[in-house]
DNA sequence: GAAATGACAGAGT
DNA sequence: GACTCTGCCATTT
């Protein structure tokens, strides 16, 4: 096999990762979705720390990062600012409180 | 290819 | 309800 297809020096992301951040776009603003509902809905229900990580390393700009939380409607985090997570949820309506998303059963995002 | 990594989840204290 | 511990997973080293 040649080395076709030089577009990047970036290394291409996994079809996971495509699936992952593919459901992201999805996502619309004032809802908000959990690392393991990602992974479920990737078709890997288990993986929710792949999905964390991922979101860590955020490859694909523009992505909606902020609306993905962890189970319960705990905030989760947001690579060392979890505030500026907050801030971004709260300006899309929703009401952050004590590290936990309040609703979080009505402002999910389901897929 | 084994070991390490970490924006998780769930059960147990 | 706050904390701790254990299991899980894709990716990277």
């Amino acid at each position: 096999m040649s080395a076709h297809r030089r577009r990047s020096h970036r290394p291409a992301l996994t079809p996971f990762a495509r699936r992952v951040l593919s459901l992201l776009k999805r996502v619309p603003a004032g809802r908000v979705v959990t690392y393991g509902a990602l992974a479920a809905l990737a078709g890997r229900p288990g993986a929710a720390r792949a999905v964390g990580n991922l979101m860590r390393v955020a490859p694909e700009p523009g992505l909606p990062y902020h609306r993905v939380i962890a189970a319960g409607g705990r905030l989760g985090g947001y690579g060392g600012h979890e505030a500026m997570k907050a801030a971004l949820l709260r300006r899309e309506g929703l009401t952050v409180m004590g590290g936990r998303v309040r609703g979080f059963a009505r402002v999910r995002w389901e897929g």
